[in-house]
DNA sequence: AACGTTAATTTAACAGTGTTAACTTAACGA
DNA sequence: TCGTTAAGTTAACACTGTTAAATTAACGTT
């Protein structure tokens, strides 16, 4: 391959990531309506049947944003729990933490994975839990062995966790919080960020009902 | 008010429900995609645009027909305990059970809840959780009290329970079942009818991780 | 019986959508 | 110089949701 051939690879890959920026950028503003062929071409100054040239079709190009975002949240597990001692329940809940800050600044997304008509179910690599569902692991391994999480099946306690803050931050997402939290007792109305720090709380008052060794039972008590 | 007014209310709200129908048809064979006004009004018999005589413009009317499937989801909690007794854990797994034979029977309402572009959130009532919630509560307080629950704070158990069932489903919705299911060290291959009684298993066994009061832990190994 | 009103519906049209086919333009190696 | 390939264009098709204006039928009132 010449030098030149090397360069036109590259200013190709240009376009496309050009066109992938675009479309993210659509999705994030005004979501999936805003996303359109001709929004995306016009943002990247060519003729909107030129994506097709890069990617298949819509589906095509949406797919591709949206897992380039979901590959991101990797990073963002690693970073929640890089200053945390290892085997610490800290660690675990900041892994669930870190699922609802990522689920909340990305609903984009997440209403994208979990509602696109996708005839071949996703491989589960391309969902947020991803290299996630690895690093929980460990975590909880690693938890398991210094005594703070209770001795069953690890790959349980994984789902079990996954599902759980999963489960609570997308019917937060759907719900209204407001409805939800007088539900459940508390009547203060709620911003973008209380929302946030009251997951937090929920999550950790459930891992407490549910991951606790026997032999801190009792102690410390709930609301 | 005369007579032939009525009859004519009654017939006009049979045209509703004639357009309603027939748009619940469509979403349950091709999902939203295939709901579209032109398609609904001509399996009524209608031009597309009486539609708009009816409901406000096609989100009001997806919404009604969402809105509409998910009331029927108290009945479906109900009937899952009827025969159960009070206080009882099997109640609780049955209704776990319920909410997940729920949502894979009607995929297509839930993707529209979780993912439609929504300005005002949606109240709690018009979630799958609806008078769900009550019957769960219910179901959760007696069996505290019948000392099947560990004693904390029962709202939150419900959103426990709730977040559980509810991410446990999405997830397994979104995700390719053999991949999840195969993470977590099964490796069979499942169809439709095998899916749910999995996704049986794992809710019990996550329920068992929680919820077990303290004096009946160690009993039940977990595999 | 005629009149105005209202509900229910239609046709025509608009702007926008994803997508295809056919054509151009430019750069490259043989 | 020729053929090939990549990258992009224009024109067009069959849709989509939605609006405005016109129609039809039934009603209560005068």
């Amino acid at each position: 391959m010449t030098e030149s051939q090397i360069i036109e690879k590259e200013r190709s890959r240009e376009t496309e990531t050009a066109i992938l920026e675009a479309a993210r950028n659509l999705l994030a503003e005004g979501g999936l309506e805003a996303l359109s062929m001709r929004a995306v071409a016009s943002k990247v100054g060519l003729s909107a049947t030129a994506i097709y040239h890069w990617f298949q079709n819509k589906e095509d190009l949406v797919d591709r944003v949206v897992l380039h975002g979901f590959r991101r949240s990797e990073a963002y597990m690693w970073k929640a729990i890089e200053d945390l001692p290892a085997g610490s329940m800290d660690r675990v809940a900041a892994l669930g933490e870190a699922y609802i800050r990522f689920a909340l600044e990305n609903r984009e997304y997440f209403k994208i994975i979990f509602a696109i008509q996708t005839p071949a179910p996703r491989h589960i690599d391309d969902v947020p839990g991803q290299g996630g569902y690895r690093v929980l692991r460990q975590c909880v391994v690693e938890a398991m062995e210094a005594g703070n999480i209770r001795r069953v099946d690890a790959d349980l306690v994984v789902l079990f966790l996954w599902s759980l803050v999963h489960g609570l931050v997308t019917i937060f997402m759907a719900c209204d919080p407001k409805d939800l939290l007088a539900e459940a007792g508390c009547c203060n109305d709620v911003d973008e960020k209380d929302l946030t720090l009251e997951l937090f709380d929920r999550f950790r008052a459930m891992v407490r009902i549910g991951l606790e060794p026997d032999d801190l039972r009792g102690g410390g008590s709930d609301a």
